[in-house]
DNA sequence: ATCACTTTATGAACAACGTTCAATAATCTA
DNA sequence: TAGATTATTGAACGTTGTTCATAAAGTGAT
């Protein structure tokens, strides 16, 4: 009955969805393996096409991860601002942001590296509409903190949010590389919230 | 000349001077192409050897990049603590660090890059001597800080240098990627210096 | 200096990879 | 249905990292 489906769509909606099988074959595949473990052929096996059909459907692997990476950037926002906006105070929300996003790292964690892990070949740039959507992700986390305290403007809020996020960022990545030793996710989350705290205190303390 | 000082040489000695020069060539290649650019064919012409001794001389590329990495170390260690330890008082000692460590990012990009964006083959684990001697460089900059506040236990002084330089790191790891806004390095200067003296005073204000 | 033995150097060969492309099949249009 | 357009295929190409049989060089005892 699938292929009655498949018979009866017309040209174009195949090819969305031979986008969206190669899609989600690498999805899926960055998901449990990772980005290091992404081969092509593999993609093309799970998508159930040959291996020429995936560079008809998307460019070439850096194409493909960067779409994969821009769906992750979408669960990572909604992940992220969760539970935030709510609060009585924008201490709350930036901890809940902070613990937010060590949550998201820990539960999709090869998607997250895949996130910051991935650089282009041959050092290509990376397309406008990716780092765009980047920095929209970031303008979103800014928008509960303008609420709760509107008399920051949008610049000083947006750096502000842009500082801690890279901060939390740091410590999260820091304590989840392997190269380093790592404490426990629950003394990860103590020290995060402790770490947003005291810096709050010293931006109250400052004026 | 230089053919008679290699005649006169024992067995072992040569095995060194080879090991050497595949190491040099490795690491002026990570320095000036990035270790994305790494080919082990370049290395073996540029270090004047077939490509099969190099991997006499080491076991794999993945042995020779940590090689290097573990120089990188060395470097960041004696570049980020200098200028570290006669200040008056732990904050500034904090804030220099901070700022040696952004200088040298900028200074050493590929070099710096090489250190945190290398990922072993196979998810092939990290051996010992490398976590070890990462860990060793983090017990360093914690020193100076124990000795300007002798109040602090050295598991409270670790925790604290821990924290403050995945901040640190993060919020110039971020700046750096091409993925997100970047601001130009006087203004990055000025935002970490200010980060760390707000976090210092929440840290006095927390008792 | 000669010989047997060990260590080192070599580059052709291999497997695995991303990517391309001429040939084939499917689909659309008139 | 015929002709034109588009999509699919997998063999083939160029580059990788790595291995290995062979050759060269070094070592030490006689």
């Amino acid at each position: 009955m699938f292929t009655y489906l498949v018979n009866v769509m017309k040209q174009d909606e195949k090819r969305g969805l031979l986008k969206q099988k190669v899609f989600d074959a690498a999805f899926q595949r960055i998901q449990e393996d990772g980005l290091n473990g992404l081969r092509a052929r593999d993609i093309a096996k799970d998508a159930g096409c040959s291996l020429g059909s995936l560079y008809n459907a998307y460019q070439d692997l850096d194409d493909l991860i960067l779409n994969v990476n821009s769906r992750v950037l979408e669960m990572l926002q909604e992940h992220i601002s969760s539970n935030v906006g709510e609060e009585q105070n924008a201490e709350e929300a930036l901890v809940n942001l902070a613990v937010n996003y060590m949550n998201f790292a820990y539960l999709h964690y090869n998607l997250w590296t895949s996130l910051f892990g991935h650089t282009m070949q041959d050092n290509a740039p990376i397309p406008d509409w990716y780092t765009e959507q980047t920095n929209a992700t970031f303008l979103t986390l800014v928008a509960p903190l303008l609420k709760l305290r509107p008399e920051l403007d949008e610049a000083q809020a947006f750096i502000l949010v842009r500082t801690l996020f890279s901060a939390v960022h740091g410590i999260i990545t820091i304590n989840l590389q392997e190269r380093f030793i790592s404490i426990p996710k629950e003394m990860l989350e103590i020290q995060l919230v402790d770490f947003v705290h005291t810096y709050a205190k010293g931006l109250k303390n400052k004026a």
